[in-house]
DNA sequence: AAACGTATGTCCAACTATTGAAACAATAGC
DNA sequence: GCTATTGTTTCAATAGTTGGACATACGTTT
């Protein structure tokens, strides 16, 4: 849970200004002035100075009754043309719908964002309409099916600095808690195309998590399949890998198409 | 079209950079430095240094291979805190699909930021299966059905401010063209509980929206439904009126459970 | 009703980061 | 191989930021 904090004190106004942001979104509800003082590492005057300055830009928004800052319109704007250009989801979603339909289990789509795993998309194996907002949470990379694989996959400069970014904390006793050890499960990883989660990072839950590499060989996204161990074997859900690295394939053709559509 | 123009200036290195990201967001596809560089009001040393300091925050991202700006993955995750903390659309989804099969026609779900009109949802009236990507445009807020319901139900000090941003272009020979004569429509709009766009944005295009207004009265958001002339008539369309207002309400009240879940 | 506490907003001299013209480096084009 | 274009760095002048201390608003207690 706590793996994937922020790099700590950012330099210049902007980072503090953007950090300050983060702590507001990352408050599942409406949050006062003092709430997050404490969670700050900033005097008084100066967060309300930052926040000041994000609500004058738009980015934050504060409930006139209450107080309370949210998110704002402005970043609410940014995230669709985020959203729709910088992340896998609205080309995967076709796959993924294609996917999920065939093997009726959890599906996710992730990216890696300095070393950590961001879920952009997901199918979950019964509702028949997962939607936007079940996305955008952040995992660790170095004990889920879909950090692995991608990790594996990165070129070797910017797979050691990911690396030394990992939390490795034992979250299960099958964690992988040291770079050492991770290294080399990630070569076996690249050289199978695959990568397995063994309860790695909760316990009874797997899963199988295939790269998806651009046609240079660049990192794009992961893609995975979850299941618990109580309602199928990890054996079982190896005899996807290929369907998963098929589908795998057929997005990262569509990203390649997708991007110079001009 | 040239109608949403950002404020100008931002004041702060904060200001600025957040304009710099709104720039890059902008376009619709990866851009170089010297495409930007002409589009921003900065010198090139102070663009180049905005632009480095987003990516090393994470909020912009560059193309390896090209050298072109993108939206990075932060800004992709705040994406999703924002849409769906922020946005009328997560509440509003099962009410918008539920009037889209009602009627049929393009169903817009908006919110007002600054004046202006930002689209967090939207149904088309054929397709069955709409996206998040296809909202977040920002439209204006004097020439459309949704900008002027909102409008109608601000708060007088709120509203004044708000005129004082509308862009007031002639965009057909319907378009109300100064804020004297928009607050006679708005009264009106605010007497009838309902707006329409008379072609006062786009010939031949007309709307019905109504407000969705808090327990309080405040403006959360405006819902519409938007046809053009050939296919259905202004009359026709009036009808819709209660179904929309009803739609608007249960929204509301979605909204009103929604705020403190805890 | 006055005194208290808490949450929020404001001020300003010391301090730092930001600015941008101009010089420099790296590419791409010819 | 030379020139034009694009991208990157430098540095003194400037402008913005900092954060402790002070002020205000509001609800609570004595």
């Amino acid at each position: 849970m706590d793996d994937h904090l922020r790099t700590g004190r950012s330099e210049g106004t902007v980072g503090k200004a953007l950090d300050a942001l983060d702590l507001v979104c990352a408050q599942d509800r409406p949050v006062r002035f003092s709430e997050l003082l404490p969670l700050s590492p900033w005097p008084k005057g100066t967060l309300y100075r930052l926040l000041q300055t994000l609500v004058k830009q738009g980015m934050l928004h504060v409930e006139p009754e209450t107080g309370s800052y949210t998110p704002g319109l402005r970043l609410v704007q940014l995230a669709h043309s985020a959203w729709r250009k910088s992340s896998l989801a609205p080309i995967a979603r076709p796959h993924l719908d294609a996917l999920s339909g065939k093997v009726g289990e959890t599906i996710h789509l992730a990216q890696l964002d300095r070393g950590q795993v961001l879920y952009v998309e997901k199918r979950n194996a019964r509702h028949p309409l997962p939607m936007f907002s079940e996305a955008g949470k952040v995992g660790p990379g170095y004990c889920t099916g879909v950090g692995k694989a991608m990790l594996a996959h990165l070129p070797d400069r910017e797979r050691c600095a990911a690396l030394q970014l990992q939390a490795f904390h034992p979250h299960t006793a099958q964690t992988i808690t040291s770079a050492e050890e991770l290294e080399i499960e990630l070569a076996k990883v690249r050289e199978e195309g695959i990568a397995f989660d063994r309860e790695e990072h909760e316990p009874g839950i797997v899963c199988v998590a295939a790269p998806i590499l651009s046609p240079t060989g660049r990192v794009l996204g992961g893609l995975s399949v979850t299941t618990s161990t109580a309602r199928r074997p990890l054996e079982d859900l190896a005899t996807l890998a290929p369907l998963l690295r098929e589908t795998a394939e057929m997005i990262a053709e569509d990203a390649a198409d997708w991007q110079f559509p001009g």
